[in-house]
DNA sequence: CACACCTACTCAACTAATTGACTATGGGGT
DNA sequence: ACCCCATAGTCAATTAGTTGAGTAGGTGTG
């Protein structure tokens, strides 16, 4: 139910084709939203024939043709109402590593440390990206400029949610190596 | 897959009955793998057919009988195993209400507000939970002696990763309220 | 100049998750 | 006396999500 809007939403960013949404959807949706490129021309040709999003063919020449997809007026409205309404269900999170941890106690510390690190390095790399998205969004604005002046905010203010869960992770993370530290010293 | 692990997990903490298992997911393990009571007694029905648990009649006299489930030392081996591996796929968040904000900017600032207020007082019962769960763990203990002493600290680092994830949600409410009552302030 | 990867999808099969109804008994409140 | 809630589940239907293969030309790399 909710893909639905969440295509939606990202075509608020303006005309786009399956495969380029698979790839707004990899970078700034699938954040609080993933879904895989199948899901999303799933989506879409629903989406079309609900008459909430437009499709046309693009004709190209050395790459094969592409539909591209617009919002339609319908389509911003049932959205606009979408976005007012208190969401149904509350946020899920699934996270494979966290059952890891809740069953460590069986594991070699040693081998949990190092699921640890992995977690804590990728979480590095994310909040890298996260900053550069941040940095085009804001365009060499200030942050206070950028939230006064800007048309939309609320793609700033879903990367803000990403990076304070980033730098959450990270703080957990070294927490954890702490802890799993002072344990094989004393153990 | 995964959702097999997660109730080997649960039965770390011993013998349950589905209906047990469904309450002890809806408290603990949900906050990092949700899962519906049928999810549950299918994945039950399938790990006890696989070896991985075993199940015995409770009788009992004024309520409908029920099946205790306990790990076999094959189940303590599968999660072992499990545990040690790195995780296949990255942490999913699915969240309706950033949804709403990445769409936000076609709404009345004041209904989002509502919205992030909700959250708001959502996540602060949440981490009162949190607080209850965290005390009835460290038994008068000191966090120091717990994390010491303890047989198990699985359990404990999964909390911990539950509070600092509705710590930092707090902290982007508060932020993204200022910055709304700001542009309203302004707009 | 071979080989892998990129664009831009479609199709089919499968597993996982959600929803709602149903069974049956007991206890508490109005 | 009636109704709702708690216990302890089962069954069936539907929707959502995953996986893997296939198509077909173009581009970049050693």
């Amino acid at each position: 139910m909710s893909l639905k809007y969440a295509v939606l939403a990202a075509l608020l960013e303006g005309e786009a084709s399956g495969y380029e949404l698979a790839k707004v959807f990899d970078v700034s949706l699938a954040n609080f939203w993933p879904a895989t490129p199948q899901q999303l021309y799933r989506e879409l040709e629903r989406l079309a024939q609900d008459g909430l999003i437009e499709a046309r063919v693009v004709q190209q020449e050395r790459r094969p043709n592409k539909r591209m997809f617009t919002l339609t007026e319908a389509g911003r409205r049932d959205l606009d109402t979408f976005a007012a309404e208190p969401p149904r269900r509350p946020t899920a999170i699934r996270d494979e590593l966290l059952i890891k941890i809740q069953a460590m106690d069986g594991t070699d510390p040693a081998v949990t440390r190092e699921l640890i690190e992995e977690r804590r390095s990728w979480s590095r790399g994310k909040l890298d990206r996260y900053e550069r998205v941040r940095d085009r969004l804001l365009g060499g604005r200030t942050e206070e400029d950028y939230l006064r002046d800007a048309d939309r905010i609320g793609p700033y203010l879903t990367l803000m949610a990403g990076i304070t869960f980033e730098e959450e992770n990270l703080r957990w993370c070294e927490r954890v190596l702490a802890i799993l530290k002072q344990r094989v010293a004393l153990g």
